[in-house]
DNA sequence: CGTTCAACCTGGGCGC
DNA sequence: TGCGCCCAGGTTGAAC
Protein backbone atom coordinates (compact mmCIF):
# COMPACT_ATOMS: atom_id res chain seq x y z
CA UNK A 1 0.00 0.00 0.00
CA UNK A 2 2.35 3.06 1.10
CA UNK A 3 4.15 4.57 -1.96
CA UNK A 4 6.33 6.99 -1.33
CA UNK A 5 3.87 9.76 -0.99
CA UNK A 6 2.38 7.74 2.35
CA UNK A 7 5.81 6.72 3.17
CA UNK A 8 6.67 10.62 3.71
CA UNK A 9 3.52 11.59 4.92
CA UNK A 10 3.49 8.97 8.13
CA UNK A 11 7.22 9.90 8.96
CA UNK A 12 6.11 13.88 8.82
CA UNK A 13 3.67 12.55 11.01
CA UNK A 14 6.03 11.17 13.47
CA UNK A 15 8.90 13.95 13.47
CA UNK A 16 7.66 15.29 16.83
CA UNK A 17 8.59 12.47 18.46
CA UNK A 18 12.38 13.92 17.58
CA UNK A 19 14.28 14.42 21.03
CA UNK A 20 12.16 12.03 22.33
CA UNK A 21 14.15 9.28 24.59
CA UNK A 22 12.46 5.71 24.44
CA UNK A 23 11.47 4.23 27.64
CA UNK A 24 10.46 1.24 26.56
CA UNK A 25 9.90 -0.93 23.43
CA UNK A 26 7.88 -4.08 22.81
CA UNK A 27 6.57 -6.28 19.97
CA UNK A 28 3.50 -7.67 20.77
CA UNK A 29 2.58 -11.29 19.60
CA UNK A 30 -0.85 -12.80 18.74
CA UNK A 31 -1.45 -16.33 18.97
CA UNK A 32 -3.31 -16.37 15.81
CA UNK A 33 -0.51 -13.97 13.47
CA UNK A 34 2.99 -14.81 12.57
CA UNK A 35 5.09 -11.96 14.09
CA UNK A 36 6.64 -9.86 11.91
CA UNK A 37 10.03 -10.18 10.49
CA UNK A 38 12.41 -8.46 12.70
CA UNK A 39 16.22 -8.13 12.52
CA UNK A 40 17.96 -9.13 14.91
CA UNK A 41 15.48 -10.59 17.16
CA UNK A 42 12.57 -8.68 18.48
CA UNK A 43 14.19 -9.30 21.73
CA UNK A 44 17.58 -8.11 21.23
CA UNK A 45 16.21 -4.92 19.26
CA UNK A 46 13.64 -4.06 22.11
CA UNK A 47 16.58 -4.17 24.25
CA UNK A 48 18.95 -1.96 22.04
CA UNK A 49 16.13 0.86 21.35
CA UNK A 50 15.99 1.51 25.13
CA UNK A 51 17.24 4.17 26.32
CA UNK A 52 18.39 5.79 23.09
CA UNK A 53 16.97 9.06 22.10
CA UNK A 54 15.16 9.39 18.50
CA UNK A 55 17.21 11.96 16.38
CA UNK A 56 15.77 11.94 13.06
CA UNK A 57 13.28 10.33 10.95
CA UNK A 58 14.39 9.75 7.30
CA UNK A 59 12.90 8.50 4.29
CA UNK A 60 14.33 6.24 1.65
CA UNK A 61 12.38 5.22 -1.39
CA UNK A 62 9.10 3.51 0.31
CA UNK A 63 11.22 3.08 3.55
CA UNK A 64 11.33 5.03 6.99
CA UNK A 65 14.29 5.19 8.89
CA UNK A 66 14.41 6.40 12.55
CA UNK A 67 18.08 7.47 13.80
CA UNK A 68 18.39 6.74 17.37
CA UNK A 69 21.32 7.88 19.34
CA UNK A 70 24.27 6.15 20.58
CA UNK A 71 23.84 7.02 24.26
CA UNK A 72 24.05 3.42 25.01
CA UNK A 73 27.38 1.92 23.59
CA UNK A 74 27.75 -1.49 22.71
CA UNK A 75 30.76 -2.84 21.18
CA UNK A 76 29.39 -3.50 18.00
CA UNK A 77 28.28 -0.58 17.39
CA UNK A 78 31.78 1.51 17.23
CA UNK A 79 31.00 4.60 15.19
CA UNK A 80 29.27 6.09 17.43
CA UNK A 81 26.70 7.18 14.72
CA UNK A 82 24.03 5.63 16.62
CA UNK A 83 22.19 2.86 14.83
CA UNK A 84 18.59 3.44 12.27
CA UNK A 85 15.25 1.03 12.60
CA UNK A 86 14.81 0.86 8.43
CA UNK A 87 10.68 0.08 8.63
CA UNK A 88 9.42 -1.51 5.30
CA UNK A 89 5.58 -1.16 5.68
CA UNK A 90 5.11 -3.31 2.57
CA UNK A 91 1.34 -4.03 1.71
CA UNK A 92 -0.50 -2.53 5.10
CA UNK A 93 2.09 -1.20 7.33
CA UNK A 94 1.31 2.10 9.09
CA UNK A 95 3.57 4.58 11.37
CA UNK A 96 1.19 5.59 13.51
CA UNK A 97 1.02 8.63 16.45
CA UNK A 98 -2.90 7.71 17.07
CA UNK A 99 -5.38 4.76 17.83
CA UNK A 100 -4.70 1.53 15.63
CA UNK A 101 -7.37 0.37 13.35
CA UNK A 102 -7.09 -2.99 15.61
CA UNK A 103 -5.05 -3.58 18.46
CA UNK A 104 -4.33 -6.81 17.27
CA UNK A 105 -2.39 -6.12 14.06
CA UNK A 106 0.00 -3.23 16.51
CA UNK A 107 3.47 -5.08 15.25
CA UNK A 108 5.70 -2.40 17.26
CA UNK A 109 5.12 -0.17 20.19
CA UNK A 110 7.52 2.68 21.18
CA UNK A 111 7.05 4.30 24.61
CA UNK A 112 9.03 7.50 25.40
CA UNK A 113 10.12 9.23 28.64
CA UNK A 114 8.02 12.22 28.20
CA UNK A 115 4.67 11.65 29.63
CA UNK A 116 3.20 14.12 26.81
CA UNK A 117 4.90 12.13 24.06
CA UNK A 118 2.83 9.85 22.63
CA UNK A 119 3.11 6.55 21.50
CA UNK A 120 4.80 5.29 18.56
CA UNK A 121 3.37 2.37 16.68
CA UNK A 122 3.97 0.12 13.86
CA UNK A 123 0.59 -1.40 12.44
CA UNK A 124 0.53 -4.14 10.40
CA UNK A 125 -2.25 -6.10 9.39
CA UNK A 126 -1.12 -8.18 6.84
CA UNK A 127 2.21 -8.69 8.43
CA UNK A 128 4.63 -8.46 5.22
CA UNK A 129 6.37 -5.65 6.41
CA UNK A 130 9.40 -5.57 8.11
CA UNK A 131 11.91 -4.34 10.80
CA UNK A 132 15.54 -4.23 11.12
CA UNK A 133 18.07 -2.06 13.39
CA UNK A 134 21.11 -1.66 12.15
CA UNK A 135 24.32 0.41 11.98
CA UNK A 136 25.59 3.18 9.63
CA UNK A 137 27.10 0.26 7.48
CA UNK A 138 24.20 -1.65 7.62
CA UNK A 139 22.03 1.37 6.55
CA UNK A 140 24.40 1.70 3.39
CA UNK A 141 24.03 -2.43 2.13
CA UNK A 142 19.81 -1.68 3.07
CA UNK A 143 19.21 1.89 1.66
CA UNK A 144 22.64 2.85 -0.09
CA UNK A 145 22.76 3.71 -3.74
CA UNK A 146 23.79 -0.26 -4.90
CA UNK A 147 20.46 -1.31 -3.22
CA UNK A 148 18.37 1.89 -4.65
CA UNK A 149 17.94 3.91 -6.94
CA UNK A 150 17.67 7.79 -6.77
CA UNK A 151 14.66 8.98 -4.90
CA UNK A 152 12.18 9.28 -7.33
CA UNK A 153 11.05 12.61 -5.65
CA UNK A 154 14.00 14.29 -7.13
CA UNK A 155 14.10 12.68 -10.80
CA UNK A 156 14.85 14.54 -13.89
CA UNK A 157 15.42 12.79 -17.45
CA UNK A 158 19.37 12.42 -16.97
CA UNK A 159 18.36 10.37 -14.40
CA UNK A 160 16.01 8.45 -15.69
CA UNK A 161 17.91 8.03 -18.96
CA UNK A 162 20.94 7.09 -16.77
CA UNK A 163 19.02 4.56 -14.83
CA UNK A 164 16.18 3.16 -17.17
CA UNK A 165 17.76 3.90 -21.09
CA UNK A 166 18.80 1.10 -22.22
CA UNK A 167 16.48 -1.46 -20.56
CA UNK A 168 14.22 -3.38 -22.42
CA UNK A 169 11.86 -3.49 -20.45
CA UNK A 170 8.17 -2.17 -20.76
CA UNK A 171 8.59 1.11 -18.76
CA UNK A 172 5.51 0.20 -16.59
CA UNK A 173 7.69 -2.76 -14.98
CA UNK A 174 10.42 -0.87 -15.14
CA UNK A 175 9.13 2.11 -13.20
CA UNK A 176 8.89 -0.39 -10.49
CA UNK A 177 11.99 -1.31 -10.11
CA UNK A 178 13.40 0.12 -6.61
CA UNK A 179 17.15 -0.41 -7.98
CA UNK A 180 16.38 2.04 -10.82
CA UNK A 181 14.27 4.88 -8.64
CA UNK A 182 13.02 4.51 -5.16
CA UNK A 183 9.56 5.49 -4.28
CA UNK A 184 6.98 4.61 -6.87
CA UNK A 185 4.34 1.65 -6.88
CA UNK A 186 1.70 0.30 -8.37
CA UNK A 187 -0.79 3.10 -7.73
CA UNK A 188 1.71 6.08 -8.73
CA UNK A 189 3.50 4.31 -12.02
CA UNK A 190 -0.13 3.97 -13.70
CA UNK A 191 -0.82 7.83 -12.53
CA UNK A 192 2.58 9.17 -14.15
CA UNK A 193 2.75 7.40 -17.34
CA UNK A 194 -1.19 8.87 -17.88
CA UNK A 195 0.00 11.95 -17.33
CA UNK A 196 3.04 12.00 -19.68
CA UNK A 197 1.21 10.56 -21.77
CA UNK A 198 3.64 7.38 -22.10
CA UNK A 199 1.66 4.06 -23.21
CA UNK A 200 2.98 0.95 -20.28
CA UNK A 201 3.85 -0.90 -22.64
CA UNK A 202 6.24 0.99 -24.52
CA UNK A 203 10.42 -0.37 -23.91
CA UNK A 204 12.85 1.91 -22.08
CA UNK A 205 15.09 1.83 -24.79
CA UNK A 206 12.67 2.69 -27.47
CA UNK A 207 11.37 5.98 -25.69
CA UNK A 208 12.88 9.42 -26.69
CA UNK A 209 14.21 12.46 -24.81
CA UNK A 210 11.29 14.47 -25.09
CA UNK A 211 8.98 11.51 -23.31
CA UNK A 212 12.17 11.13 -20.56
CA UNK A 213 11.73 14.34 -19.73
CA UNK A 214 8.17 14.05 -19.78
CA UNK A 215 8.00 11.00 -17.56
CA UNK A 216 10.37 13.01 -14.75
CA UNK A 217 8.04 15.98 -15.17
CA UNK A 218 5.07 13.98 -14.15
CA UNK A 219 7.00 11.75 -11.51
CA UNK A 220 8.08 14.88 -9.68
CA UNK A 221 4.55 16.43 -10.10
CA UNK A 222 2.53 13.92 -8.90
CA UNK A 223 4.34 12.78 -5.78
CA UNK A 224 4.74 16.19 -5.03
CA UNK A 225 1.24 16.30 -5.35
CA UNK A 226 0.13 13.24 -3.14
CA UNK A 227 2.20 14.45 -0.36
CA UNK A 228 1.07 18.05 -0.23
CA UNK A 229 -2.22 16.11 -0.30
CA UNK A 230 -1.23 13.28 2.48
CA UNK A 231 -1.24 10.14 0.36
CA UNK A 232 -4.06 7.95 -1.37
CA UNK A 233 -6.49 6.59 0.50
CA UNK A 234 -8.37 4.03 -1.57
CA UNK A 235 -12.01 2.42 -0.73
CA UNK A 236 -11.13 -0.56 1.16
CA UNK A 237 -7.60 -0.02 1.82
CA UNK A 238 -6.06 0.90 5.61
CA UNK A 239 -3.64 3.43 4.89
CA UNK A 240 -4.10 6.51 7.02
CA UNK A 241 -1.78 9.31 7.98
CA UNK A 242 0.15 9.07 11.12
CA UNK A 243 -2.40 11.10 13.06
CA UNK A 244 -4.78 8.80 11.36
CA UNK A 245 -6.27 10.94 8.82
CA UNK A 246 -7.31 9.51 5.61
CA UNK A 247 -4.88 10.67 2.65
CA UNK A 248 -6.37 13.09 -0.06
CA UNK A 249 -4.92 12.17 -3.65
CA UNK A 250 -6.88 9.47 -4.37
CA UNK A 251 -9.23 12.30 -5.38
CA UNK A 252 -6.87 13.46 -8.36
CA UNK A 253 -6.54 9.97 -9.44
CA UNK A 254 -6.92 9.78 -13.13
CA UNK A 255 -6.53 6.53 -14.50
CA UNK A 256 -5.98 3.86 -10.86
CA UNK A 257 -8.54 1.58 -10.05
CA UNK A 258 -10.87 3.27 -12.78
CA UNK A 259 -10.82 0.67 -15.22
CA UNK A 260 -14.23 1.66 -17.66
CA UNK A 261 -14.42 5.08 -16.49
CA UNK A 262 -13.98 7.96 -18.46
CA UNK A 263 -10.41 9.59 -18.88
CA UNK A 264 -10.63 13.13 -17.57
CA UNK A 265 -9.28 14.23 -20.61
CA UNK A 266 -10.35 12.64 -23.82
CA UNK A 267 -13.42 10.67 -22.05
CA UNK A 268 -12.16 7.32 -23.40
CA UNK A 269 -12.71 4.59 -21.06
CA UNK A 270 -9.47 3.46 -18.91
CA UNK A 271 -8.33 0.17 -19.57
CA UNK A 272 -6.80 -2.64 -16.94
CA UNK A 273 -4.25 -5.18 -18.48
CA UNK A 274 -1.81 -7.17 -16.53
CA UNK A 275 1.83 -6.52 -16.80
CA UNK A 276 4.52 -8.69 -14.31
CA UNK A 277 1.20 -9.89 -12.48
CA UNK A 278 0.33 -6.89 -11.16
CA UNK A 279 -2.56 -4.04 -12.81
CA UNK A 280 -2.03 -1.10 -15.11
CA UNK A 281 -4.58 1.04 -16.00
CA UNK A 282 -3.94 3.60 -18.59
CA UNK A 283 -5.94 5.70 -21.11
CA UNK A 284 -5.57 4.58 -24.81
CA UNK A 285 -7.05 7.91 -26.33
CA UNK A 286 -4.02 9.83 -24.27
CA UNK A 287 -1.26 7.08 -24.01
CA UNK A 288 -0.62 6.57 -27.43
CA UNK A 289 0.83 2.39 -28.28
CA UNK A 290 2.68 3.48 -31.63
CA UNK A 291 5.95 1.12 -31.67
CA UNK A 292 6.78 -0.40 -28.57
C1' DC B 1 20.64 -10.06 -18.81
C1' DG B 2 15.23 -10.68 -18.73
C1' DT B 3 10.79 -12.54 -17.57
C1' DT B 4 7.58 -15.55 -14.90
C1' DC B 5 5.97 -17.55 -11.01
C1' DA B 6 5.31 -18.65 -6.27
C1' DA B 7 5.66 -17.29 -1.75
C1' DC B 8 5.11 -14.42 2.20
C1' DC B 9 0.23 -12.90 5.00
C1' DT B 10 -4.64 -11.11 6.30
C1' DG B 11 -9.09 -9.83 5.21
C1' DG B 12 -12.74 -7.62 2.23
C1' DG B 13 -15.85 -8.48 -1.56
C1' DC B 14 -18.31 -11.33 -4.58
C1' DG B 15 -20.81 -15.32 -6.58
C1' DC B 16 -23.28 -19.28 -5.45
C1' DT C 1 -25.14 -17.46 6.57
C1' DG C 2 -21.40 -19.77 4.88
C1' DC C 3 -17.95 -21.29 1.69
C1' DG C 4 -14.68 -20.86 -1.83
C1' DC C 5 -12.41 -17.97 -4.75
C1' DC C 6 -10.26 -13.67 -6.30
C1' DC C 7 -8.26 -9.43 -5.26
C1' DA C 8 -5.03 -5.93 -2.98
C1' DG C 9 -0.80 0.01 -2.72
C1' DG C 10 5.40 -4.76 -2.06
C1' DT C 11 9.48 -7.56 -2.22
C1' DT C 12 12.29 -11.65 -2.85
C1' DG C 13 14.24 -15.68 -4.76
C1' DA C 14 14.04 -19.68 -7.71
C1' DA C 15 13.36 -21.40 -12.25
C1' DC C 16 13.66 -20.94 -17.07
Amino acid sequence: MPELPEVETMCRGITRLRGETVLSASFPTRRRLRPIACRPAAGFVARSLRGRRLVAVHRRGKRAILQLSSEQPSPAEATGRGVFLVIEPRMTGLLLVAEPPTTEHVRLRLRFESGAAPELLFWDRRGLGTIALVDADGLDSMCGPRRLGPDALGVDADTYRASLGRSSRPVKVALLDQKSVAGIGNMYASEILFRAGVHPKRRCRRLGGAEWARLAAATREILADAVALEGSTLGDATYRTAENRAGRYQERHCVYAREGLPCPRCASPIRRIVQAQRSTFYCPGCQAAGRW
